[in-house]
This record gives structure tokens, C-alpha cells and sequence, in this order.
DNA sequence: CGATCTCTTGACAAATATCAATCAGGGTGG
DNA sequence: CCACCCTGATTGATATTTGTCAAGAGATCG
């Protein structure tokens, strides 16, 4: 389980390209998908300092009882991921998927500010241009002009590795439902 | 859970258009990401004759002691479906998708043939080049082309909604890579 | 201060989306 | 039984988009 920080799931393709496949931020847990088949076909990464701990499946200690509650809030936590999983927009338009992914970092690692009298979500990424192309499954350069275009529509701005953006997307509320309780 | 035949699991996006987030088939859970969020986010509808059955999640009878060995299952399945997710192809090559895809047809619903010595495996597609695209999120043209383009390097043979194609993915997948237009 | 990495921008080539037309197959009704 | 129609599949022409290559700007680090 992340406790802090970002850390990156990738596998190598074919070609021996990085395709990022979750960027796992506090209260996420990592390895879920290997519960059945015993094997993680991914690595794992940490984006820059990172706190973690490990926790035990419920049903993985012989001599005890099964706890019917841990068990049911693991389900739940699989469940939670798993829809998360199904709804992410493939491919289709890069700059909707870049939208959607800032929408969904806003309401993981946004900080409110407010200014002028107007509330905006701050956010400070943690992965480059191309790790953020690796996991949309487009070019970094794509990811760059995209960034702009976003910029000079207004809906952002963009000084770095930090961004400004005001009320987040809709999508982001079905996507926030991978945060933690 | 699905019986026999094939469900159609799909949402609409923001512009009315479909998009089918999974293909189940005999053997596949369905609604296992709405333990979770206690909310199913997509549409199913069964692609022609469809059998199915219920299950009871093993913690959602109140007076009965957990069944540790069905908890187990259950995390088990929900982190195999989640693990097939993950690593969907996620855009890039529609032509890698299309093959990916078929492999995958074939280890669910495929029939082996014997012909002149060499094996084959027959798929009747259960689905329309429409939704093949909605799921690869692909134009329903480039599915058409593609299959073409598979068929003229002989990796495979299209009858309308019937498939012949020979020993799956590994090799062709790499052979498919390098192989001219 | 140079070296290196990331980010950015431009120009071009390649791929796909889109639009339009045609074709094939199955079902229907006369 | 056959003409008809309707849907899905296919093919071609064109426009749009993105990937690729290249070059430059900015930041970071030693």
C-alpha cells in the first residue's frame, strides 16, 4: 500500500517500449491484480520519495479464522480498482484522455487554492511528458501540444511540471472513486 | 455469470456514441466492479442466444459464517479479471489490438480444425465490425481494412463473421510487427 | 560552466477518421 | 419462387490527426 508519493506499474512491450500501465498514489494497493495468478506481470517504480507498508491478504494465515469484514472490504477494494480499470478511456482522443487524467490527479493530489474569487486545483506532477504519454498511449509530443491547446483554450495553465486548472471535469468524479475512504 | 453465448458490456460516452468495455463470455463474472462503488456503470445486452445464472457474493448472507475457501475465489477472480484489464493493449496499434483480440477469440470461443495437416482455429464472431471497434476504439472501417490486411499476409482467412486462422498470437504478433502494408 | 535531461516547437510523413458509394446476405412479402 | 429491402460489410477518395525526426530552450546537477 503507498502511503505517500507516486509510484509507477509499467511493462515493456515488443518493442522494448515502456507502457505505463497506473500511476498509484497514497491509499492505493499495488498487487491486487496478482492474487490469482500468483505471478505480477509488471514492475514497479518509485516517482521520486515514497512510503509504503505491506499488508496481508485475510485468508492468508493457516491457523486463523477468516475475518468476514476484511475480506469483504478486500473485494471491495479489487471491485473499486476494477471499475476504475474498465472505464479508462482507450485510445479514441488523446487530448479527452489528458483531460480526464489531470481531472482524476486533480482530485488525488490537488491542492485548492483560491484566487480572485475563483477556486482552482493545483496540481504538481509527479511523471514526465513522456511517462504521461506512456500511460495515455500517445506521443510526449502529443502530450505537450495537447497541454497547450488545453492552455490556450483556458481551461489550464501550464509552468512546468505544475498546472493550474479551474473546477475539474465531470469524468472525475466517476474516476475519483479509485481514492481511498 | 454467463453460461453460454456472449454479453456485450458498453457505456456511452460523452458524445452518444458506444463504447463496449468488455466482451464475456461462458465462464466470465459479470458486475464483479459494482461490489464495490454498489453501482453498475455500463449497459449489458446479450449478442443472440445467451444463458446465465446468479451468484451470491460468500459475505452477503448475514446469519451464515464466512466460507473462507469461497472468499479466496472470489478475491482470486476479481484479481484475474482486474489483471486481464490492466494489460489490455491500450490504443497504439489498431492492427496489434485486432490480432490480440482474435488470439484471445480463439483461446475462448475457437474451434480446432485439422486441414492438410496444420491446425486452425475457427472463430464465429458473436459481434459486428461496429463493436469490434467500439472496443478497440477504432473506426469500424479500419476493423474491415485490417482484417484485409491480416488476410493478404496470410495470417489468417475472413468469411464474413467467420475466422480461420492458424497456430495463435506469439509468432505472428512479432511477424505482424515487421510485416509490409 | 558544461553536461545532461526534460520540455517545447516546427516540418514532414504516415496512419487513421470521415464521407460516400457499392456490395453481399438474409429476411420479408407478394 | 422471386423481387425487394434492409442491415452489415467492404472499398475508395479525401481530410485530419498523430507519429517521427530534428532542433532549440530551459532546468538541474556536479
Amino acid at each position: 500500500m503507498v502511503r505517500s508519493g507516486c509510484v509507477k506499474l509499467y511493462e515493456e512491450n515488443a518493442n522494448g517500449e515502456e507502457r505505463v500501465l497506473q500511476f498509484a498514489f497514497a491509499g492505493d494497493l499495488l498487487g491486487l491484480e496478482a492474487l490469482g495468478s500468483q505471478r505480477h506481470e509488471c514492475h514497479a517504480v518509485a516517482l521520486g520519495n515514497v512510503m509504503t507498508c505491506r499488508l496481508l491478504a485475510p485468508f492468508g494465515v493457516p491457523d486463523e479464522p477468516v475475518n468476514a469484514e476484511h475480506c469483504r472490504r478486500l473485494v471491495q477494494r479489487a471491485s473499486t480498482i476494477l471499475q476504475a480499470c474498465m472505464h479508462r478511456s482507450r485510445g479514441a482522443d488523446p487530448l479527452a484522455s489528458l483531460q480526464e487524467f489531470l481531472g482524476w490527479l486533480a482530485h488525488r493530489i490537488g491542492r485548492e487554492l483560491e484566487r480572485e474569487g475563483r477556486r482552482y486545483w493545483q496540481i504538481q506532477l509527479p511523471m514526465s511528458r513522456l511517462e504521461i504519454g506512456a500511460y495515455l498511449g500517445c506521443a510526449e509530443e502529443t502530450v505537450c501540444r495537447s497541454l497547450r491547446r488545453l492552455q490556450r483554450q483556458g481551461q489550464l495553465e501550464v509552468r512546468g511540471r505544475e498546472i493550474l486548472m479551474e473546477a475539474p471535469p465531470r469524468a472525475a468524479l466517476l474516476a475519483g472513486a479509485t481514492a481511498p475512504r
